[in-house]
DNA sequence: TTCTTTGCAAAATGTTTGCAGATAC
DNA sequence: GTATCTGCAAACATTTTGCAAAGAA
């Protein structure tokens, strides 16, 4: 299975747009992928999963059938539109590309900081330089212990305070 | 500054200490528990799936029940003797606790780069400073690209096919 | 008309669970 | 003897695939 490279940026801010953007790159516009693109606009709470993608996000919108659904979402992926995020073990979770929001999430309470996008730049120059590696953490998440866990844990080390 | 993350120190460097402190624990010494411990400690390539470790290592060793050995790693890495990774998309990865390498992982080309211990130090620091979280990566790797895929791609620009 | 895409069903993958019998202590 | 563990089978959750029919261009 293949994971995504860094979205290259494909300009569209409404609906309309993306389908153009697909029609520009051959597609064909179905029903089904009009329906998928409206609820991928539609999803305001973050990163939805396929399933919920295809219940129309809990039937607020048509629904649609999910084996078309991960297909498109990974066609889409390809193409740079949408991207999707593992946050703790559950399904992966999509979004439109663009919103480059990157999240902390806590292993043991599975707290989600979500980090707004840009604040880990220094981390990132900082692996870019010891590394030479162009970090992402927009598919993975960084996982960790937020401060309240951190403290509570049986302190075998120097543990955070609670910042 | 920075010590050992999540799991607690569980002191063991052999098989036999490892089944002393499990005895202590209270818990009892199967055979299914012996070939665990064995095939873990004799993986020196790495985290290895739960499948491999119930193959006896490819056969390498005794093998045992895929579900014991779910079972088991479970409750090891509850007890802190075991950690487990994902790297990419298949199976998650399994390792005795106490090497607590972390990983880059391209999303490209899929090379996983191998960090020693205590190198991304600086890194914890930031963010612990900046969002009071301690981070851990040794669960989930830093997913990005690396150095001759980030240089490849034309920084955000066109639309690499996937291979 | 042609080639893409869908819908459905079935398979694949990775992991968890229920339970009766085996086994460590 | 008894509570813990195992082995097996079946369930589960997520994602992928094959294929005939529908539909976009």
């Amino acid at each position: 299975m293949t994971v995504a490279p860094h979205p290259p940026p494909v300009a569209f801010t409404n609906l309309e747009e993306a389908i153009a953007t697909l029609r520009r790159a051959g597609w064909r516009i179905s029903t089904a992928r009009r329906v998928l693109l409206e609820a991928l606009f539609a999803a305001d709470d973050g990163p939805v999963s396929a399933e919920r993608l295809a219940a129309g996000l809990d039937g607020r919108l048509v629904s649609s059938e999910l084996a078309s659904v991960y297909r498109n979402l990974e066609r889409l992926e390809e193409l740079g539109m949408v991207r999707h995020v593992h946050l703790g073990h559950g399904p992966g979770l999509y979004a439109l590309a663009g919103d480059e929001t990157e999240y902390l999430v806590c292993e043991r309470c599975h707290e989600v900081t979500t980090v707004p996008a840009g604040e880990l730049d220094a981390v990132r120059d900082h692996i870019r330089t010891r590394f030479g590696y162009e970090a992402r953490f927009s598919h993975f998440p960084i996982p960790g212990l937020c401060g309240r866990c951190a403290a509570t844990l049986p302190s075998h080390a120097g543990n955070p305070p609670t910042a």
